[in-house]
DNA sequence: ATGTCCGTAACCTACGGA
């Protein structure tokens, strides 16, 4: 068996946040991660840096919205860049290392009345349906934003959310039918606070509150033994930070 | 909770999105 660290990250556009990204793939040193937001063009996706940090990377991405990326310093082999039928670039899946990686970020969804509602409760049928036929025992990790909130402790108090996206019963099922599938949420373990949080919104001293919300998941199939997981709170802190911390989780591959 | 930050287009400010 050997050590594999892999991570997610929405790093709410890696133009902004590259210097914090080269910082804590240096620090943190995961062996691959996701990461969601990156917000640029192909043309400038930062490749080069990485690339002295040892990574190769895959990414999809089209400029101002969206855009995630697969970067991996175990070796990475492209397999998918999209979801069929879905346009946006929000879905990026690749071979690292005998472990199939994929970043994922679910659409928002704005509010319940709204077609971006409809449209994310689709997203989410689409990536479950992208798992027909697909061997459950296989090694893979399906992480990022899901922008969705599996239980009620998973946001800082379920009374706020009335009427709100990311905690609805429709968009819960959907998460529930990737675990029901064959995939674990693996928990982080607690840092501050008892629950780990992923997401603070920038406004109000939110994260200071730790009026959070557990929104971005890792997802591992059964054959991916796991022994250790956190968020990273520090990425969430000083000067500029993204509005999400990693997920960082530690576990054991066949070699 | 509505106290911020991002990229963009078009100009040093306003806007859509989160």
């Amino acid at each position: 068996m050997s050590s594999v660290r892999i991570a997610t990250w929405n790093v709410n556009s890696i133009g902004a946040r590259l210097p914090r990204l080269l910082d804590w793939l240096q620090t943190r040193a995961p062996d691959v991660a996701a990461l969601q937001e990156t917000k640029c063009a192909d043309a400038t996706f930062p490749y080069a840096e990485l690339e002295e940090l040892g990574y190769q990377a895959m990414h999809v991405g089209d400029g101002r919205w969206n855009g995630v990326a697969v970067v991996s310093k175990v070796g990475l082999t492209a397999v998918a860049d999209g979801l069929p039928g879905l346009t946006e670039p929000r879905y990026a899946s690749a071979e690292c290392g005998g472990l199939r990686v994929t970043s994922v970020y679910v659409p928002n969804g704005r509010s319940i009345d709204d077609p971006q509602f409809r449209y994310k409760l689709g997203w989410l049928d689409t990536l479950r349906a992208s798992l027909d036929g697909v061997a459950a025992q296989s090694p893979m990790a399906i992480m990022g934003d899901f922008n969705v909130a599996r239980h009620d402790a998973d946001v800082w108090d379920i009374g706020a959310f009335g009427g709100s996206t990311h905690v609805t019963a429709e968009e819960r099922a959907r998460l529930e039918g990737l675990i029901d599938w064959g995939l674990t949420d693996v928990r982080a373990r607690p840092g501050k606070g008892d629950r780990p949080f992923t997401y603070w919104d920038y406004r109000a001293g939110m994260f200071h509150k730790d009026l959070g919300m557990r929104i971005d998941y890792v997802l591992t199939s059964s054959s991916v033994p796991v022994y250790d997981a956190y968020v990273d709170r520090e990425a969430r802190k000083g000067r500029l930070p993204s509005d999400h911390a990693p997920v960082i989780v530690d576990l054991d591959l066949a070699t």
